[in-house]
RNA sequence: GCCCCCAUCGUCUAGUGGCCUAGGAUUCUGCGUUCUCAGCGCAGCGACCGGGGUUCGAAUCCCCGUGGGGGUACCA
């Protein structure tokens, strides 16, 4: 059974780096009929923003990833492999501390602060690794006495092996290999109890036994420690497939002066979930057939880890936007009114809902964000120059023939506006833009019948007269 | 300092020694279609970081540079 984690740390919205490592994670899970769990890493306290866990809760939901395992929008653990925020899984990290312990692959270090600072720089002056120089781990019993004696704190350090190689076999990266003698003793339970980082996610992908490890190549320079700490608990380690990093337009690591790099931001705007999905799974990976627009179910079919590109790739927002549109392009008219309703401004826009169904029928090809629904509707309605206009005698015509028409449909409409036409001899450019112009003050807009209809017969005939008179 | 990783059009990518005078997508430009806009169709601009090897042959393999990134914490 493949059992999966997203593991974020509670720092707000989810920003769109770790997105995508959420839909990479969810993809391949899905595919391979497994366990998606979400785990909150909380240990840093300071940089814990309240309400975050939620939020990402939302997001996740948002995008349509859902999870077997771990805190529910109720704030609920889920899952026999619980807690799911690390803070509360403290014994757990004390109780594998002392497995290690026990078995000798552990040891005291009483080393101060200042101490370690001053052997490193000397290591870096020495054109040396800046490793921890095992002074604990070579104490006599008498030192260790001594150091006891003074009630300096003791942190728990692992005992690296000398002189090995570690691989890291990384889907992804491939075999990456590194000298143990170049990484050190590390600490693994601070003086103060708390695990540190690399030993708290061993800890915890093995015992909810996560059997495949999806993450940022952030924490690629890691893995070694965390590989040999696998190896000191004598269990094998998880597939590691580590993807690259999303940067922003200057190559920069994603930050705020990108703009939108919360997800909650593209969840305002209106963007399509599934067009995030799709778009964030494009960012290093491709589609054996080459196609770029994928729903969510086709992308669960053929997403494959070993298609990941291991180049770090640019958030490109004018592609996203273009998939967005894409995927809005697909939506059934239901779909896409029950979408766009939220986004539209009442107080600038009440329509019936008949009429809100032609407006969005004539308009969805201009749509890449719902929001844009509001921009969209403006152009049926009068704005901008005020009316009058150059051609009087089309508006005069049309003004005849619109004030005698059978019913206010869209074929009676596109049948007087072509008569009127051709009672004054206009048509095509010189017909429509007068009377777009009148009506709305534009010289774009949607199909002019779809204004007309939305307009009804009312304002239209006192526009049109509004402007005959504007010209004389 | 030391260790590790990366490098194809602006961007996302295809490409695993000959199929590559490097293909697709996006952006941009032009043309066509349409009452206009959007869309759609067609066309165009645009790339193998540099230098050495290996080979009959290299975007693809090796080495050295250069540039970028990550790690090196009692941060995650």
């Amino acid at each position: 059974m493949v059992r999966t984690r997203f593991a974020p740390s509670p720092t707000g919205s989810l920003h769109v780096g770790n997105a995508r490592q959420a839909v990479l994670n969810w993809l391949f899970t899905e595919k391979e009929g497994g366990q998606f769990i979400l785990r909150i890493e909380d240990t840093d306290a300071a940089r814990n923003v309240p309400g975050s866990e939620q939020q990402i809760v939302e997001d996740l939901s948002w995008l349509g990833l859902d999870w077997e395992e771990g805190p529910t929008a109720e704030g609920i653990d889920r899952g026999a492999y619980g807690p799911y925020r690390q803070t509360q899984r403290n014994e757990l990290y004390r109780e594998y501390a002392l497995r290690l312990l026990a078995s000798g692959k552990l040891y005291h270090c009483y080393c101060t602060q200042a101490e370690l600072d001053a052997s490193r720089d000397a290591a870096i002056a020495r054109g040396e690794p800046a490793r921890y120089p095992g002074t604990c781990r070579a104490a006599t019993p008498e030192q260790i006495g001594r150091w006891e004696a003074e009630g300096r704190p003791a942190a728990l350090r692992f005992r690296m092996p000398l002189g090995q190689t570690i691989t890291v076999h990384d889907i992804v990266y491939g075999d990456v290999n590194v000298q143990s003698d170049g990484i050190g003793d590390f600490i693994v339970l601070r003086s103060d109890g708390q695990p540190t980082y690399n030993f708290a996610v061993v800890v915890d992908d093995l015992q909810m036994e996560i059997t495949h490890v999806i993450r940022g190549v952030g924490h690629l320079s890691n893995t070694p420690r965390q590989v040999v700490l696998y190896q000191a608990f004598e269990a094998p380690e998880p597939t590691f497939a580590h993807v690259p990093m999303v940067l922003g337009e200057d190559r920069q690591k994603l930050s705020k002066r990108h703009g939108a790099q919360a997800l909650a931001d593209y969840r305002r705007q209106g963007y399509h979930p599934e067009a995030l999905v799709n778009y964030l799974s494009l960012l290093g990976w491709s589609s054996p057939t080459g196609e770029e627009v994928l729903t969510q179910a086709q992308l669960v079919e053929q997403i494959s880890l070993d298609r990941i590109r291991n180049a770090d790739v640019v958030f490109d927002p004018a592609k996203l936007a273009w998939l967005s549109g894409k995927h809005i392009e697909r939506l059934s008219l239901d779909e896409l009114l029950k979408a766009v309703k939220p986004f539209v401004d009442r107080d600038r826009f009440d329509l019936t809902d008949d009429l809100m169904h032609v407006a969005v029928a004539a308009t969805r090809t201009h749509l890449t964000k719902f929001s844009e629904i509001n921009d969209q509707l403006a152009a049926f309605f009068p704005g901008g120059t005020p009316a009058r206009t150059a051609a009087p005698d089309v508006v005069r015509a049309a003004i005849a023939a619109l004030e005698r028409i059978p019913e206010w449909s869209e074929s009676a409409l596109a049948e007087a506006i072509k008569a009127a036409g051709k009672a004054v001899n206009a048509k095509g450019r010189t017909l429509y833009e007068p009377l777009r112009m009148a009506l709305t003050g534009r010289e774009h807009g949607p199909p002019f019948t779809a204004v007309l209809l939305v307009q009804g017969r009312q304002r239209v005939l006192d526009g049109l007269r509004a402007a005959e008179q504007g010209a004389q």
